[in-house]
DNA sequence: ATAAATACTACTAAACAGATAGGATATATA
DNA sequence: TATATATCCTATCTGTTTAGTAGTATTTAT
């Protein structure tokens, strides 16, 4: 299961996507209210995101956030890492946060290669999504 | 990410399966001395999986587990499922543990699509395993 | 100056992960 | 029948993660 952050993350950078209009950034309050996120909630995820170099945020009056860049070079698995972390099902097949497993050896390892192709698969799809292709599904 | 528990009970099974001979049980103990598992957490295990129909137990002495099933009768996903819970990413696309998402309406959805197919990419997958096709492996 | 926005620090409550402890109960066998 | 040995059951525990909330500091347009 993704998390519920993750999922706030992804609705509301394409919420920003979809309301970026005369470079006037998005205010926090506005997608909270939108996308029925808890604001405070949401200022986190935010700004972990402009962190991470997804977003850009201006503060003072007339502030907010804008995708720092363009929604279809934004991948789902990115946003998605920066917030949950490993995609993969095991932590010996992550391509990005691989860690070796306690107790069972990778050569003799039963269900390794079950997961491998899982997470070939899952990616093959996910890489496939960005900010952009979900817009506008 | 499943679970080290996940994990646990389907070594065990794989375990059991390797080992089942004479008709005789298999013993906590010895799985979690070859295993590698903690015996007293590998106890709850093994009773959640005969609580679940996986196995069944024989209690005093030359007791132990054995398989309710072929070893080819049980799938993967049903052991994951009895352990993690769905397997789905989604809450909403799940096929066993449904529930509606609180925030977002199904039909305007913008990421259950995405999701419905990394599901069924992964059930293709992990369906197709069994106890047995693992200790082949 | 002031209003309005993000930035930052700290805290909390509940659930989950990964166990451990100790005693009750059942069973094979001497 | 006594004993050793296995599962069964209840309770407890520590640390981490999830999903937030509260309050203050800082920046900026007007």
């Amino acid at each position: 299961m993704i998390s519920n952050k993750c999922k706030y993350a992804i609705r509301a950078l394409v919420h920003i996507a979809n309301n970026e209009q005369d470079d006037k950034p998005v205010m926090t309050s506005d997608i909270a209210h939108e996308q029925q996120i808890p604001r405070k909630f949401l200022e986190i995820i935010l700004r972990e995101l402009r962190n991470n170099h997804i977003l850009e945020s201006k503060r003072g009056k007339d502030g907010g956030f804008r995708l720092l860049r363009a929604a279809e070079d934004i991948s789902l698995t990115e946003v998605m890492r920066i917030i949950d972390g490993p995609i993969a099902m095991l932590p010996c097949v992550s391509l990005n946060y691989y860690r070796k497993c306690d107790e069972c050896e990778e050569e003799s390892c039963e269900i390794k290669g079950v997961f491998e192709q899982v997470r070939d698969r899952t990616l093959e799809i996910l890489n496939g999504q960005t900010i952009k292709s979900l817009t506008l599904s």
